[in-house]
DNA sequence: CCAAAAGTGTTTTGACTACACCCATGG
DNA sequence: CCATGGGTGTAGTCAAAACACTTTTGG
């Protein structure tokens, strides 16, 4: 572990068949909530135009999962983050379509010469992740981290990414779609106290459409794991929503019995 | 594609470095439907004890779902076989924890030598798609395929299985019932021309419980992309049940339109 | 007082469930 | 003629969809 921490970034970068698994890497779809719109948390790499997922290669002695939740804790600070590998994109081509080849770009910026045949160069498999965050607990790197940029996006701001960046969120919101009621995106999303309309939100941008308060409501109270507290949230020029909370051990017994 | 075909099998292990990606593999539950019974497809390869599912590395130059049928052609003669990928198995300790070592193997039999740190006796990873064929249309090769001897076993016959490769059984099947309004089981496992309580059988095999045989046919039928044709099928002491078959074109439409 | 948005209840519709009776076939 | 299993219809229940009125708050 000590090791892993000393060697992230360039350094561990040089060192790639000493330390990572090859042709291999993760990148994870970071989903915020913020002023009623999903935000997607993307990095630019010094030396790289385009923004991109952020995401990281895979160490030796290393699971996949666990990969992806350093990921989240380098970035956003956060443990035990909710993440869930959605599909492992693996095309012969991935990197043949690259603009910017990792091994041209550690070359330019820190002299750093890979041999033309070093698995930086030829096809790379990621596997997908997507995570799902509260916003106002992520605590952004102020200066980036290891030659990252890092910014929460609009998640609907269509600005191309890099590589096939774009597919893979694309991707990620179909299998979130998929799985919709299986997900716990009130606790995740939104920090404790919540309103109904604020969770109806993220459904409906998720979704793609609108749904009708009334139904929507009765229906994610039914479930059973989300409770009405004894407070509302003023500053509207309207009626004050009531406050709910997530019940965690209500919302596990349900997906343990019956899912269908 | 010529050098792949003349190099698969124990003449391409050895070149490993040449030829695959590193670290890497793909394995696939193949099911099938025959008697009454679901039945996967098992290969056991020459020095090892245990059955496995039928698995390659990919080739350095070759899409991973390519590989995927790869596999299914090798083994079933199968071309357009319906293949989904489900899930990566990437701990760390995934080779660590198996009994026997591919590269204790090739020397053994083979008299290869492999350094000890080479990629097939470190952790590698493996894609698990799950195939959906026609037990009828497959050939399988009389003497195995390339020292593997292949065959069909009851799915639930439980001997334990080659590595995590029971767990991979498991997981397929639940990311199968996962999606099963969504899968053309009647298209794939059955012939052209097949009865209800056929298809019945297979998604109460899937689902591990029986279903009311009058609600399911109404509830298949409504779906509407399954055509009654104008035969029956005699042979059993009872009513001779009805013929049907599967309209793929229809199947297509309802599927592209509303899933949900 | 007005606009904006929240809270709540009712009716209708359609799907799933449970159940019963009749029909064809082989032995 | 009988056991086996297939075909079809119906009433009851429950959840989803559509819809209207009242309440609170800030400006």
């Amino acid at each position: 572990m000590e090791q892993k921490t000393q060697l992230s970034g360039i350094a561990a970068l040089q060192k790639a068949e000493d330390f990572f698994h090859p042709g291999f890497s993760v990148d994870c779809v970071v989903l915020g909530f913020h002023n009623g719109n999903l935000k997607i948390l993307l990095t630019r790499y010094k030396g790289f135009d385009k923004w991109r997922l952020p995401g990281s290669f895979v160490f030796k002695d290393e699971d996949v999962d666990a990969a992806a939740f350093r990921i989240l804790k380098e970035r956003t600070g956060l443990d035990n983050v909710f993440l869930k590998q959605f599909y492992l994109f693996g095309n012969s081509d991935r990197n043949r379509k690259y603009e910017q080849r990792v091994s041209d770009v550690l070359k330019e910026l820190y002299q750093i010469d890979l041999p033309e045949d070093h698995w930086y160069n030829r096809r790379i498999m990621t596997l997908g992740y997507y995570a799902l965050v509260e916003y106002s607990k992520v605590r952004l790197p102020e200066r980036g981290y290891e030659g990252e940029f890092i910014e929460w996006h609009d998640l609907d701001h269509t600005e191309p990414m890099y590589a096939d960046h774009s597919d893979i969120v694309k991707k990620a919101l179909e299998m979130i779609r998929l799985n919709l009621n299986v997900l716990p995106l009130g606790k995740e999303l939104l920090s404790e106290k919540f309103t109904l309309p604020e969770l109806r939100v993220i459904y409906e941008t998720i979704l793609g459409n609108s749904l009708d308060r009334r139904n929507f409501q009765r229906k994610i109270l039914s479930f059973g794991y989300i409770e009405k507290l004894n407070e509302q949230r003023k500053g509207g020029s309207h009626k004050a929503p009531n406050l709910y909370k997530f019940d965690t051990e209500k919302y596990e017994k349900a997906m343990q019995q019956g899912f269908d």
